[in-house]
DNA sequence: GGTGCCGGGCG
DNA sequence: CGCCCGGCACC
């Protein structure tokens, strides 16, 4: 069962992913895509919990790399936060100066010659600015329009509905998948994917309303679409940690997430005790849910497990008594809630 | 192989 | 219903 605060986690750890994808060193090395595979374009940091279908947002999850709940902030706790970052990873070094020059001016590698370039474009009135990263558009506008100076790694995703990709050039289209970048929050799909003009904002006030009443309700059910690895954690599914390279490379492990009008959240209700969905994939049905967008074939939606320790593993096999009713029941337990 | 727990059977 | 377990996905 997935929380709503759970949903708004994915959303968070996608955007976080995005920002330190850019800021990472991994990006920056050639390198960073051996080929075009599935598994070569997602296993480089992609990550997000991801939820299933039924609400605003539906992916296939990974059945691995979900045990992670993390928040991009604060930590929940040592343990967690110990857990979100990776040793491999230490996600700090690059100073503010560094990570826009970067963001903005060094296009990063991220397909070979012949296939098609993907372009982002700010769609705020009066802009238009053009850039080559969707992490470079999002810092843009979440620094030039949004003001938020100070946050360069925090996302809420607001950004990422104003901002379209723009595809240069059509050729090998076969892997819809593959050429979904990692970096790319919001992608289009081929027959619903709205003009750019369909989702220009047209207030800047406030953020949370904002999305909630300006035009993107109209266009965007199925206009944006997220993209994001698994991991829960939160989630759903699992969780990479922006900047892990420990995403697991075995193809069915990312997913993708649509969602319809932005969900809406300006601060990240993450409960320390709650993170992991408990039981199967279920979720809540979200109140920013307009259609459900059809179910892709090779999405499979295992339940994650819980990760906390349950009665049997606390008292143990021979304190059986001690259990809750559920667990001796071999139910779900319901002492020790993921 | 252990664990969590869904699905289902039995009283 | 309460109670239990086969079986399976997860670890």
């Amino acid at each position: 069962i997935k929380s709503p605060e759970e949903l708004d986690m994915d959303k968070v750890t996608a955007a976080m992913v995005l920002t330190s994808l850019s800021t990472s060193p991994l990006v920056r090395s050639p390198p960073i895509r051996p080929n075009e595979s599935l598994n070569g374009s997602w296993k480089e940091g992609g990550f997000v919990p991801s939820s299933t279908s039924s609400s605003g947002y539906w992916s296939w999850n990974a059945p691995s790399d979900q045990s992670n709940p993390s928040t991009p902030s604060p930590p929940l706790s040592a343990d967690s936060f110990k857990a979100f970052r990776t040793p491999s990873q230490p996600d700090d070094g690059i100073d503010e100066a560094e990570t826009s020059n970067l963001l903005f001016d060094e296009p990063i590698p991220r397909k070979r010659k012949n296939s098609m370039k993907v372009m982002f474009k700010c769609l705020w009135k009066n802009c238009g600015k053009v850039l080559s990263t969707a992490a470079g558009i999002q810092k843009h506008i979440r620094t030039i329009h949004l003001g938020r100076v100070g946050e360069s790694d925090y996302s809420d995703g607001e950004e990422d509905f104003y901002y379209t990709e723009i595809r240069l050039n059509t050729d090998s289209v076969a892997d819809g998948l593959s050429s979904l970048s990692p970096v790319s929050p919001s992608l289009a799909s081929p027959p619903s994917f709205p003009t750019q003009d369909a989702i220009r904002p047209e207030t800047s006030c406030a953020k949370t309303e904002t999305k909630l009443m300006t035009p993107l309700s109209r266009s965007a059910p199925t206009n944006l679409y997220l993209v994001h690895t698994d991991h829960a954690y939160q989630a759903t599914p699992p969780v990479n940690i922006p900047g892990s390279t420990k995403f697991t490379p075995n193809g069915s492990s990312f997913s993708i997430s649509w969602q319809s009008p932005p969900v809406t959240f300006t601060g990240i209700p993450v409960s320390p005790t709650h993170n992991r969905p408990a039981g199967s994939g279920e979720q809540k049905q979200s109140h920013t849910v307009l259609s459900s967008p059809p179910r892709l074939p090779f999405l499979s939606d295992r339940k994650p497990r819980g990760e906390g320790k349950k009665c049997r593993k606390v008292y143990g096999m021979e304190n059986r008594d001690m259990w809750c009713t559920a667990c001796r029941w071999k139910k779900a337990c319901q002492r020790f809630i993921d």
